[in-house]
This record gives structure tokens, C-alpha cells and sequence, in this order.
RNA sequence: GGGGGCAUGGUGAAAUUGGUAAACACAGCAGACUUAAAAUCUGCCGCCGUAACAGGCUUCCCGGUUCAAGUCCGGGUGUCCCCACCA
């Protein structure tokens, strides 16, 4: 093993830091700042190798910019509410504030164990008044500034267990966890307005440019902006009101036969209030839940109103009126016009209900006498026909005609939808922050006055039954209202979790400030330069927190649109799984190989190698980080995670990949031991005094420092890794004699341990104070790079023959196209792949490649 | 159903953005050291040929542009992810 225990080794120099305060930021408004940011963890209890991929990751970029002369902010807290807490508190008995705290604890020291930069005295925990009462505040002002409203809306019901369920939790539509069928019900909901800047955040995608190109595109289809037309239909016994419909393909209009509604649409309550048939209808689709595999099981199904409405351009024409289960109310109206013949759902529909099918569109290689449409519905483009007026016009020129012919008989007008919807806020939790309203019967909703804030939660709560313990503690909803001092009660809700993840990285940047944070600290760290996380949140938490920007902005919190000016997602930790002969996963450890098959250790019956997949626990692949760390240490599971897999990609941990990263830091623990100090090994030796083994040492060696900045750049840290293979293999093979060698060796031993500091710092800091180095390695400046170092006077470039690589030639550097030509063409490989023929061309790329063409 | 990513040796990957495909590692093979093993060091390692050269083939498949394609364009296959009754 090392020569010296490396976690000793690791545990020294993380004293070291911490004595220093290494990574203790401070505003300095004449440096240049560079914030980074990993997204912070919930404190589960333990941490994962996805963590340790992130946070290195985070680590690599913190501590390279640090050495590039920028003050680097590189904090870390914890996203500590959320159901993971309650559940220990239902099943373990445990408060879920002291074991949430308690998993703080533990996962800050295990991430202490990794000699993380953090600059530990900004930490936030979302739990702690202290940080929530600075977003119960927000919302308040939110609230006055209209970007904040409540609101009944349909969510999914679990009557079992009394609560909502967010959409994730439902499975085959019943609760995840009582497997009672779900139910939509209505519920009065906070809301936050994000709608209010769907077409700013839409169009604020564009200049995301350091954010990966699926994200943007993500958010864009998140954001979903569809223009189209909006009209009224009117039914023709004029006692119910018009009926608005959304509709992106106005020019399809005179192909309509049928009009649907609903199941939750005003007008069919109003109508199901005099119709029991109807009534039953509208319950049953009700029953189906909201979720994704209720719905695509859901057979489409309408109801026949018996009434029909007017078709606004066609006079005399009626279109009956229907009511179908696959009408959404929360997208556009809540009523659609259906044209079968270019749209499949309608065309289903109209062929269940014998509904006409009138193609409108025709192909340009059909003609409006011979294009029919049977099961299949025509979307491609074409031209209009059966359109009257507007018949022969393209499918653009359509929909401007269509929308002017509306507009111009009052009956419709261009409308933009988005997809986004309000955020609903509310959850019916303990484990959050308190929505700060309390309800009043004679003043509605009314804010918690400032001087009240926080609304703290209460401790002595119990978890023993289902539904939302703060709704039944005895006293803590029962208050008197602020605005007229009757009776109230407390709104019991609490926020979506997202809520604190929105703006946390605000919170780093001045954790003492009463007011959240400064405009003035938020002016000179933000926005987050790096961004690194999980591809799981492109949406979510990456929206909210854009949105958050805008409504801090408009509530004069501070001034800044866009939080995150980079972003980087990094790929999943993936492992080798394992299934025994009964189909159940077997734990890695619990197997051994024989005879080229895999056993249990336990009896030696078989096992399968399964596929390579994501850690959970479920499947029983997981490697705990801290075993990994006390066995080899910090620096080698830093290293191994930043060696094979580029980032953005999938890693696949394998236990033969960390031993190779492991041999590559006990190599460098004995450069270390072995290390004679130079003086001033860093000053840079003279190209004209040094031996051609030396000179050629350090060629390679500035080599290397010059493109491991470029690949920490471009987030290439794999690249670097195989850098700092070449770099070590070159200072092996070196055997230095002279005195001159010696500073020649030493030189190139101190660079390599500046450029290893980012990704395996202990060790890095063992070789410098091994060289004698000067103060701390964390705290040296990226190396300077002598440009005379990185050319060479001679290239060796490829020749081709009609394209094909043939023989190689070596040329001085930026050789004359001539010269390289005639060299090229001297050559016998040449001669002979040209078999007699003259060349016709000789195209010479410099110092790149020659192709002869014959 | 809609949108997006990815596809290169036994494996993870690299390729200066259209210019020598396979850097660096993992695994494997052979050797040195050792009583032996581990560790360490040295060498080999895309495929088909060959005694060895020479040749030929090779970046999922088919076609195209180009002196030149892993890279660009068109079509297809496989795979993963996101969204999904979105009018």
C-alpha cells in the first residue's frame, strides 16, 4: 500500500485549509469575482457517488478560477424540507426538524472528507426560520404585486390519505402509497404568477448561451407558446352564452363539424345542472386522475348535447355540440372546434360519432375532387380548399386570411396560448415553510404582518394519523386577524419545496442580511457564472428559478433577470447490476467470480450480470462514497470521477477504474517521498541551457499546463486526466544528473502539482511541500507558460494519394506550400501510388497535410 | 403521438471543429524483479492478410457534397431522455 497513509495525508491538509480559511470569500468589488455553484443536496443522511460527481465537478472549476486570479465564491448548503422528513417521522417515530438536522451533520462531514473548496460560513439550511422568513416576505410582496393570487384548481385527490398528490405520486391511477383509486377534486391553492413572464422567459432562452442546447430546448417546449386564433360560436337558441374556442389552424375553420366542450367548462356545469345523464357523464371523467397513464388508457368518449352552434362563416350551417373527456380546461379556452380531416384525435372522435370528415387541405400532388381522408388525418402542408373565399390560398396565407374574416365580423381575433401554467404552491405538508396568510371570515385572506414574521412551525406535532398534521394541531391555526381582530385561522398549507430552491444561491451571497440579501452583494456576485447539477431539473427548478429573478426584480429586491449565466448537467453515476436465480438484485458485495461467471459468496449459486444502470438502492448497485474514501481516499474518488467519462456523459464506476486512479496518486505520493527541494524550482529554466532530454521534459510540460487550462475550460476534464498521465510518464522517463536537470525535474514536478490541485488536491499539496514549495498550492497562481515551449521547429504530416494516407513526411514548421509540394511529390510512396500518372492538383494544407491528386 | 440527445477497438473514451481515426486509461497477453504472490518496471495490443513486409478493410446502415467526411447534407436503424388527449 502508500508509503504513507493517504487519508492521513488528506486529513492534514484539510486541517491546513481550515486553519487558513482557504476558501473564505469576500466581497471585493476592484477583483474580478467568479461564482460557482453545485445544486445543493437534500440531506437524505448519506451521500451518493452522484454527489461526489457533482461536487467535484463543481470543485475542479472553484479552485482552477481561484488559481486564475478570481475571487471565487463556492458555497454549500442544504435543501432541507420535504416529505423524506415526514415519512422518517411516520415510520421511525423521529421529529422530522432533529433528523433532518441530524443528516446535516453527518453529510457536512462527509463532505468535509472530500476537501471540497466550500467556504463553509455561508451555509444555508432551507429549514431554519432564519432563511424562511426571508421568502415568506417575498411572497407577501409578491402578493401585492399581483404576481401571487389564489386560486380553485383541479388536483389530484388521495382519500385515503387525505392529501394531495403531485403527479409523480400517482401510479395507474392510484395513490403511490394507500393504492386507493385517485380523484380530481378542487382545492383552493396558492398560486404564483410565472404565466405573467412566459413570453420574457421564452425569448431570454436565446441568450442562455452557456446553458446546454437540450435544456433550452426543454424550457422552450415547457413554455410552449402556440399562436392561433381565438373565436366565438354562438348556439342557436340563444339562451346560453357564446362559446369561446383557442385554436392554432383558423385557416381549417370551414372544415369544422362539431364543436366540444370540457367536462369541467362553465357551460357544461350549467347544462349538467339540468341534465342528470350529463351530470354522471361529467363525474366519470372526473374520476379518471390527472396522471399520464390514466389518461392514455382513457378511451375518447363525448357526450351529445343535443344542441348545436353556429358556424360563424358558413351561414345556415350547424355544428353539433358535444361534451369529450379529452377537452382540457387549463389549456385555452376549455372548448375546441373539431375539423376531423386535419387533426387525428378529431378524426377519431368524428368517426366514432359519424361526424362529417370535410378535407380543407389538400396536398399539392392531390387534387381537391380525388384527396379523401378515411382513418388517417392530413397535417403535411398544402393548399387551401372546400374554403370558400379562401379556397387556393397555402396554409399560412390561410390563417392571416382567416384571422382578418374573423376580426372583421367581430367574431374572433389573433391569440398567443402558452402551456405554462401557474405555479400552484400550496402543499399539504408539515415539513415546509408556512404559507404566511391567515384567513379571516370578514376580511378573506390577509397577510401576516411584517413584525410576525416568520411563521415559525410548531414542534409538538403528531404524525400518527394521515392527512396534514398542522391542520389538527389544537392551537397553532387559531389566531385573530391582523386586520380586524375576530377569529382566524392560520392557512395550514405549506410552500412546494421549490419555493426555497428558487433563490437560495441569494442567500449565499450575504447570509447575514436581515433582508435576505443586499442589492449591493447580489450586484457583485450575480449571477451564478457556473451552474452544475443533475439534467433532471432542466425544467422545474431551473424555470422557477428563472421566474424568481424576474419577480424579485419587479418587487425591487434587486435587478438581474437571468440567475445563471452557465450551466452545466452532468450525467448519471451508473454501476453494473446483479440479479440472482429468483430475479431478485444482489448487492456487488455479496458476489465473487468463478470460472468466468459470477456466484454468491454465500452458497455459490449463480448470478447474472445485469445492465449497466443508474446507483438506486432499489437495484442494489450502489457504492457508498465513504467506503470508497476511507479505502483509498478523497483524492483517487475525485480523480476516478473526472477520468473516463466526459461530464455531460453517463460514468460507468467500475472497481478496476478507481484502482487505476488509485495507482495514479500513489505514484504521485512517491514523487512526493522521493522529492529532493530545489530553490526556486518554479522560476522557469532557459531553453538554451538545459540538455535535449530537458528541453524535451519541458516542452511536454508546458504543453500540458497550456491545454489542461483550455480543457478545464471546455469542461474536457477526462482530457486533462489523460494529461496528467502524459505529463507523469514523461517526468518518469526523465532521469535527471545535472544540476541543471535537477531544476528541469523539479519544475516540472511543482507544475504538475498546481495542475492536479483542482482535481486531487491533497496530494498535490503533499508534492509541493515535498518540493519546498512556497506557502499553500491552493493558493498558487495557474503556472505561466512560456510560448518558445509550445512550438517545435519540424512537423511530421500525413501524404495522401487521391485522398488515401500513404507515407508521412517531416517538414519544418510553416513550410512553403511549394517546398512541401515538391518534398511531397519527391517521395517514393508517391511515385508509386501514382502508377504513371501525372498529378492534377497537390493541395498542401500547412503543417497539416499534403493530398496528392492524380 | 411530439421534441431532443447519443451511436467510434474487448471496455471507458480522444480526434486541434472538414485534414495522419483510436491520444490517455481499463481489461488482456508476454517478459523482468521475487522462493512465491502482491506492488513496481518493460514490451505488445482495431480487424482481415503475411514467416515478416506489402496490401486491404474499419467510426450503426444506405446515399450525397468535397481533393479530403467520425465530423457537413438527405434517408433509415438502434438506444436513452424529456413532454404528452396542448386544440
Amino acid at each position: 500500500m502508500a508509503e504513507t497513509s493517504l487519508p492521513n495525508i488528506e486529513q492534514k491538509w484539510q486541517k491546513v485549509w481550515d486553519a487558513e480559511q482557504a476558501f473564505a470569500a469576500t466581497m471585493d468589488t476592484s477583483r474580478p469575482k467568479y461564482y460557482v455553484l453545485e445544486m445543493f443536496p437534500y440531506p437524505s443522511g448519506r451521500i451518493h457517488m452522484g454527489h461526489v460527481r457533482n461536487y467535484t465537478l463543481g470543485d475542479v472549476v472553484a479552485r482552477y478560477k481561484r488559481a486564475k486570479g478570481f475571487n471565487v465564491l463556492h458555497p454549500m448548503g442544504w435543501d432541507a424540507f420535504g416529505l423524506p422528513a415526514e415519512n422518517a417521522a411516520l415510520e421511525r417515530g423521529l421529529h422530522p426538524a432533529g433528523w433532518t438536522y441530524e443528516n446535516i451533520e453527518m453529510m457536512r462531514g462527509q463532505l468535509k472528507s472530500m476537501g471540497l473548496s466550500y467556504d463553509w460560513d455561508r451555509e444555508v439550511a432551507t429549514c431554519a426560520p432564519d432563511y424562511f422568513q426571508h421568502e415568506q416576505k417575498m411572497f407577501l410582496e409578491f402578493l401585492k404585486a399581483g404576481l401571487a393570487y389564489r386560486k380553485e384548481s383541479w388536483v389530484n385527490w388521495d382519500p385515503v390519505e387525505n392529501t394531495v398528490l403531485a403527479n409523480e405520486q400517482v401510479v395507474d391511477g392510484k395513490g403511490w402509497r394507500s393504492g386507493a383509486p385517485v380523484e380530481r377534486k378542487q382545492l383552493s391553492q396558492w398560486f404564483l404568477k410565472i404565466t405573467a413572464f412566459a413570453d420574457e422567459l421564452l425569448e431570454a432562452i436565446e441568450g442562455l448561451d452557456r446553458w446546454p442546447d437540450r435544456v433550452r430546448t426543454m424550457q422552450h417546449n415547457w413554455i410552449g407558446k402556440s399562436t392561433g386564433a381565438r373565436l366565438s360560436f354562438s348556439i342557436d337558441d340563444e339562451k346560453h352564452d357564446k362559446i369561446e374556442v383557442f385554436t392554432t389552424r383558423p385557416d381549417t375553420l370551414y372544415g369544422a363539424s362539431f364543436i366540444a366542450l370540457s367536462p369541467n367548462h362553465p357551460l357544461t356545469l350549467q347544462l349538467a345542472a339540468e341534465h342528470s345523464e350529463l351530470a354522471d357523464f361529467v363525474s366519470e371523467c372526473n374520476a379518471i386522475g390527472t396522471s399520464e397513464a390514466a389518461i392514455e388508457q382513457a378511451e375518447k368518449r363525448g357526450f351529445n348535447t343535443g344542441l348545436f352552434v353556429e358556424h360563424p362563416l358558413i351561414a345556415d350551417k350547424k355544428l353539433p355540440l358535444y361534451i369529450a373527456n379529452f377537452v382540457l380546461m387549463d389549456y385555452g379556452t376549455g372548448a375546441i372546434f373539431g375539423c376531423p380531416a386535419h387533426d387525428q384525435r378529431d378524426l377519431d372522435f368524428a368517426n366514432k360519432y359519424d361526424l362529417p370528415v370535410l378535407p380543407v387541405v389538400c396536398p399539392s400532388d392531390e387534387t381537391a375532387d380525388s384527396f379523401t381522408i378515411t382513418d388517417t388525418a392530413y397535417t403535411g402542408p398544402g393548399k387551401l380548399i372546400n374554403s370558400g373565399p379562401w379556397t387556393g390560398l397555402d396554409i399560412e396565407a390561410g390563417k392571416a386570411k382567416a384571422i382578418e374574416a374573423l376580426a372583421a365580423e367581430n367574431i374572433g381575433r389573433a391569440e398567443t396560448t402558452f402551456r405554462l401554467r401557474d405555479w400552484g404552491v400550496s402543499r399539504q405538508r408539515y415539513w415546509g415553510c408556512p404559507i404566511p396568510i391567515i384567513h379571516c371570515d370578514a376580511c378573506g385572506p390577509v397577510p401576516v404582518p411584517d413584525e410576525q414574521l416568520p411563521v415559525e412551525l410548531p414542534e409538538d406535532v403528531t404524525f400518527d394519523k394521515p392527512g396534514n398534521p398542522l391542520d389538527r394541531h389544537p392551537s397553532w391555526k387559531y389566531v385573530g386577524c391582523p386586520s380586524c381582530g375576530k377569529d382566524a385561522l392560520r392557512e395550514t398549507d405549506t410552500f412546494d419545496t421549490f419555493f426555497e430552491s428558487s433563490w437560495y444561491f441569494l442567500r449565499y451571497i450575504d447570509p447575514t442580511s436581515d433582508r435576505g440579501f443586499s442589492p449591493e452583494a447580489a450586484a457583485y456576485w450575480m449571477p451564478v457564472d457556473q451552474y452544475i447539477g443533475g439534467v433532471e431539473h432542466a425544467v422545474l427548478h431551473l424555470l422557477y428559478s428563472r421566474f424568481f429573478m424576474r419577480a424579485l426584480s419587479a418587487t425591487g429586491y434587486l435587478t438581474l433577470d437571468e440567475p445563471f449565466a452557465g450551466l452545466m448537467t452532468q450525467g448519471m453515476v451508473c454501476h453494473q447490476s446483479f440479479k440472482d436465480s429468483d430475479g431478485n438484485w444482489v448487492f456487488p458485495t455479496e458476489i465473487e467470480k468463478r470460472d468466468g461467471g459470477w456466484v454468491k459468496i454465500a452458497d455459490g449459486t449463480p448470478v447474472e450480470a445485469g445492465r449497466v444502470e443508474k446507483m438506486s438502492k432499489s437495484k442494489r448497485n450502489v457504492v457508498d462514497p465513504e467506503h470508497i474514501i476511507s479505502a483509498y481516499g478523497a483524492d483517487t474518488a475525485r480523480l476516478f470521477m473526472m477520468s473516463d467519462s466526459p461530464p455531460a456523459r453517463d460514468l460507468e464506476w467500475t472497481e478496476s477504474g478507481v484502482e487505476g486512479a488509485h495507482r495514479f496518486i500513489s505514484r504521485i505520493s512517491r514523487f512526493a517521498a522521493a522529492a529532493e527541494k530545489i530553490d526556486d524550482f518554479v522560476s522557469i529554466p532557459k531553453a538554451d541551457e538545459v540538455s535535449k532530454e530537458a528541453l524535451s521534459l519541458l516542452k511536454v510540460t508546458h504543453r500540458a499546463v497550456n491545454d489542461i487550462g483550455i480543457d478545464i475550460d471546455r469542461f474536457a476534464f477526462n482530457r486533462c486526466v489523460a494529461q496528467f498521465h502524459m505529463l507523469t510518464n514523461a517526468i518518469s522517463d526523465f532521469k535527471p544528473e545535472t544540476d541543471s536537470d535537477k531544476h528541469v525535474y523539479a519544475h516540472a514536478l511543482g507544475r504538475l502539482a498546481i495542475v492536479l490541485s483542482p482535481f486531487s488536491p491533497h496530494i498535490a499539496e503533499e508534492l509541493w511541500a515535498a518540493l519546498g514549495g512556497t506557502g499553500l498550492v491552493t493558493n498558487a497562481a495557474w503556472p505561466e507558460i512560456d510560448d518558445t515551449f509550445l512550438v517545435d521547429d519540424a512537423v511530421t504530416i500525413a501524404v495522401q494519394v487521391n485522398g488515401k494516407v500513404r507515407t508521412k513526411i517531416e517538414l519544418p514548421v510553416d513550410c512553403a506550400a511549394e517546398a512541401a509540394e515538391q518534398a511531397a511529390l519527391a517521395l517514393p510512396e508517391v511515385e508509386k501510388h501514382l502508377a504513371g500518372r501525372t498529378p492534377k492538383r497537390v493541395i498542401v494544407v500547412p503543417n497539416r497535410i499534403i493530398n496528392v491528386v492524380g
